[in-house]
RNA sequence: GCCGGUGUGGCGGAACUGGUAGACGCGCACGACUCAAAAUCGUGUUCCGCAAGGAGUGUGGGUUCGAUUCCCUCCACCGGCACCA
């Protein structure tokens, strides 16, 4: 009897309806049940979800649906990172409200990720941009304050000068402004900053006990808060030479065993000294506005050419008073690092050579490499910053780097100019404060009030939420805030005199660094969190996202979590005890003659391999196939999830997503695979029916031996049950997928080869594989599952069932084959006893055919047996 | 520039802790069914070779009885760089 096909487009409505009406994903926050914690980084609303959403959210859901099936009570909830800078630009371009446009996205990408059949509990759902969230975090933003982790200092923004406003570093494309073409330059401006510093330490040490993060990114981290040891010289200035007198230079170092190595000093431009030298030296003032004639990007600073400037002060060696070292301003130094001034030796680090090279200061190397002459090793345009021992270097000729760092280090400490030493450690981290103000209008207003009187005051409390004006406007660049004609102006709220509203909202990373706390009680109006949900809740127990985001929104969520325990809103520090980084979804690109990309769906290919080609559906013009990248708008090689899921179902999509590449990898996208993917859930739904009938007038009770094709079956089930369950807990879906391949097709080989009536033994195991086959692909394919769960008899939904039980005695074969190497390269196997002694294996292998012929003979000279495993014969 | 990652058949990939390289899927070829096509089912599919056999996990080297796995060198591609989210 032919079955129909299944049909995803009307089964999974009707499922997904059953879910929703039974309140299934509803996780209620008292149970007594374990608790787990799954969680996909938030998308933003920029309109319709993309691929990589479907990927982060099926990757997600197999862990909820997978970890609620082992008996677990999952937290598994959805919100939007809902603020930021593309609902402005929208705002500019289409003339519609920010709010209305996030509004409308929301709306549509709900829709979609519904249409996915995840297992969320959407009554949880929160947005970022709504005051009920938002008010929360200024609660937070003034506890901090309180609590001294927030601070108003200067900051570096990227300034569009004729447009007159701040511009993100995305917004600057090759040194100019998006919009007006207008040269950026670096401005000075008062900003608000959180004290992520504080915690440098804290933040480095316990990445050690994140066990369950990616090595990689832990090793970002590390290198990001950029921990060093090093020493802070003085060096002394001649004071004629200098603009006010100053006498002395500090400068930080991690390298002070290369101090006879010194050609130079460095200063930033924005070194206080480079500063008052400009008041004098007009020259060296347009240097300085030339080299804040740059974004403020690191990326753009170190590739920039290295240009200096001499200032014409001379700084003093600490070891030789004749040793005089010229004084540049120099374009590769930042302020924001130690402190903002450096030595220059050119021997041991790229930049410092290449900026001696150009201006002709020498070289001399004071390492020597162990491998090379040191009367004849030279540094030409190389750098050497590897081991060796120091040379050219008076007394610590010959001993090692450790050794010079700590014998200068000493030396320095213990000579003082003034009443002070001359040198002190120090540790340092390259981590920065988070500047968190943004110069916008679509964020979290930054919750302060400036009062001529009585200074920055924090709204009170009860004032909260600082809410965003609607009526805004944005014909002109710029903050809307900051010309809103009567938003920022308020009386202050300590004297009652009038004062001004601050008008910097916050960057939308600050809204993204809590909001996994607030989904564990988001009804609370009272506080950001209740401390007994956030405090079961969290961590969370897994957590995936995209390696993007491998250092900033991950370190400030663990730099805020525990701001939020020293202001009382949290009761732990590592907010996330397991971390996925998932890679993004890829496509080929498609090219036409005139230079435009193409999208996938207009184009049709044609032939394989090195023979592949291109045709533009429409036209039949030839279109050049490009190379595989991030499926992106820009390139056009985006696919929509909705046409996906329209013609072969979620299920299909979900499964395609999951099975192609390691979850951790790049996936490419190809119509091919999502075919396959089509078909295998169709074969599914023909092997669950066959199977059905396989089982008809299967015993109630479990037969009490097992014949021969019944056990084989039993066999492959249990097999596959224990693998998929390991695969699926290390989050490696696509293995967990080859094995549930693998399984079915051991499955419907097993019924194919039935030729009678199958016994009562066999149509009981029929029975358990076809209920064991669809819970383990149930986390992948929901919808498919409950309609076979259906087929096969059942009234519960397949969605609350258990994970199967593993019988592990089907597990153990009796007899095992072994592999036999002949020095290394496989000749044949031999096939013995479970428990089969070496002696006797020894025995079986050098009996071969092979092995006889190999060793021609000779006694082997070896023979070495790895039990379970392999046989290898050196012969 | 700095930091991090990746590299295995025609393609995506698998290979436990150093132990049979290529599971599983895609593609392709052939066959069955069909008036025909689609769908489905079956067989084959790393490369060279008629075969015996040999080669083979980006490159070159090393350690080992044995290396995709460990070490060193080089090459190619990708991600992040603090105001994109």
């Amino acid at each position: 009897m032919a079955i129909e096909r299944y049909n995803a487009r009307e089964a999974e409505p009707r499922w997904q309806k059953k879910w929703e009406e039974r309140g299934i994903f509803e996780t209620p926050n008292a149970d007594p049940r374990p608790k787990y914690y799954v969680l996909e980084m938030f998308p933003y609303p920029s309109g319709r979800i993309h691929m990589g959403h479907v990927r982060n959210y099926a990757m997600g859901d197999v862990v909820a649906r997978f970890k609620r099936a082992a008996g677990l009570n999952v937290l598994h909830p959805m919100g939007w990172d809902a603020f930021g800078m593309p609902a402005e630009n929208a705002a500019m371009e289409r003339k519609v409200h920010p709010s209305a446009w996030t509004h409308q996205n929301i709306a549509a990408m709900r829709a979609q990720l519904k249409s996915m059949g995840l297992s969320i509990d959407w009554r949880r759902e929160i947005a970022t941009c709504e005051p009920g969230y938002y008010k929360h975090q200024q609660r937070m933003f003034l506890d901090f304050l309180r609590a001294g982790l927030v601070e108003r200092k200067l900051g570096k923004v990227n300034w569009d000068p004729i447009d007159q406003t701040v511009l993100a570093n995305e917004q600057v494309i090759d040194g100019r402004g998006w919009r007006s073409g207008a040269v950026v330059e670096q401005r000075e401006m008062m900003q608000w900053y959180f004290g992520i510093s504080k915690f440098s330490e804290d933040l480095l040490v316990s990445l050690d006990r994140l066990e369950r993060w990616p090595e990689k990114v832990r090793i970002m981290q590390r290198n990001w808060i950029g921990r060093s040891e090093g020493l802070l010289v003085r060096f002394a200035l001649d004071p004629a030479m200098t603009p006010n007198g100053e006498d002395e230079l500090e400068v930080f170092t991690t390298r002070h065993d290369t101090l006879f190595g010194a050609k130079f000093m460095a200063l930033s431009p924005d070194h206080p000294l480079a500063t008052a030298a400009a008041a004098h030296n007009p020259a060296l003032a347009a240097f300085i506005a030339e080299c804040k004639r740059h974004g403020t990007a690191q990326e753009v600073i170190d590739t920039a050419e290295k240009k200096g400037f001499a200032t014409g002060m001379r700084a003093v060696h600490p070891f030789d008073p004749n040793w005089k070292l010229p004084v540049y301003v120099a374009n590769f130094v930042v302020m924001e690092y130690g402190t903002g001034a450096i030595f220059g030796c050119p021997a041991h680090d790229q930049r410092d050579l290449e900026f001696a090279n150009k201006y002709r200061l020498g070289v001399t190397p004071v390492v020597c490499p162990p491998d090379q002459d040191p009367k004849t090793f030279v540094i030409t345009d190389s750098a050497y910053d590897g081991d060796g021992r120091m040379i050219n270097s008076r007394f610590l000729d010959g001993v090692t780097i450790e050794q010079a760092k700590e014998e200068v280090a000493i030396l320095l400490e213990t000579q003082s100019r003034g009443n002070r030493p001359v040198a002190r450690r120090q540790v340092n981290f390259r981590l920065r404060d988070w500047g968190i103000s943004r110069q916008r209008y679509w964020g979290c207003p930054i919750p302060v009030i400036h009062c001529e009187g009585c200074g920055v005051v924090p709204v009170p409390y009860e004032d909260l939420p600082v809410k965003l004006p609607q009526d805004v406007d944005f014909e002109r660049p710029g903050n809307p805030l900051e010309r809103h004609p009567t938003w920022k102006h308020v009386s202050c709220p300590k004297c009652g005199r009038p004062a001004r509203r601050e008008t910097d909202t916050m960057d939308t990373f600050v809204d993204s660094s809590w909001y996994f706390a607030r989904f564990t009680d988001p009804w609370i109006e009272t506080a950001p969190t209740d401390r007994a949900e956030v405090d079961h809740w969290l961590p969370v127990d897994q957590y995936i996202g995209g390696i993007e985001h491998a250092i900033l929104h991950l370190l400030y969520s663990r730099f805020f979590t525990r701001a939020m325990r020293m202001t009382g809103h949290a009761g732990l520090d590592e907010p996330f005890a397991g971390l996925f980084t998932q890679g993004m979804v890829v496509h080929e690109t498609y090219r036409a003659p005139d230079g435009e990309w193409v999208e996938p769906a207009e184009v049709k290919i044609e032939g394989m391999g090195r023979e592949r080609s291109a045709r533009l559906i429409s036209t039949g013009e030839p279109i050049e196939i490009g190379s595989i990248e991030k499926m992106s708008k820009s390139k056009r090689n985006t696919v929509d999830p909705d046409d996906i899921i329209a013609s072969y179902g979620a299920d299909t999509a979900r499964w395609f997503m999951l099975s192609d590449s390691p979850p951790d990898r790049d996936v490419i996208w190809t119509e091919e695979g999502v075919q396959g993917a089509g078909r295998f859930v169709q074969r599914i739904w023909r092997l669950v029916h066959d199977a059905a009938q396989a089982a008809k007038g299967a015993p109630a009770d479990r037969p009490a031996t097992f014949a021969a094709p019944a056990i084989g079956l039993r066999k492959a089930a249990h097999r596959a049950l224990a693998r998929v369950t390991e695969d699926i807990e290390r989050l490696r879906f696509n293995v967990a997928i080859a094995q549930i391949y693998e399984f079915a097709n051991a499955f419907q080989a097993s019924l194919a080869e039935l030729e009678t009536e199958p016994p009562p033994d066999y149509r009981w195991a029929a029975a358990e594989a076809a209920d064991i086959l669809v819970r383990l692909f149930h986390p992948m394919m929901p919808h498919l599952a409950e309609e076979c769960w259906a087929a096969l008899g059942h009234e519960t939904l397949v969605a609350s069932e258990a994970w199967p039980i593993l019988e592990p005695e089907l597990l153990i074969e009796d007899s095992i084959t072994l592999p036999v190497q002949i020095n290394g390269k496989k000749r044949g196997d031999v096939t013995v006893g479970r428990n089969a002694a070496t002696s006797e294996i020894e025995d079986a292998v050098l009996a071969l055919e092979a092995v006889k012929r190999a060793l021609g003979g000779k006694p082997p000279k070896k023979v070495i047996v790895v039990p379970q495993r392999i046989v290898n014969v050196v012969a």
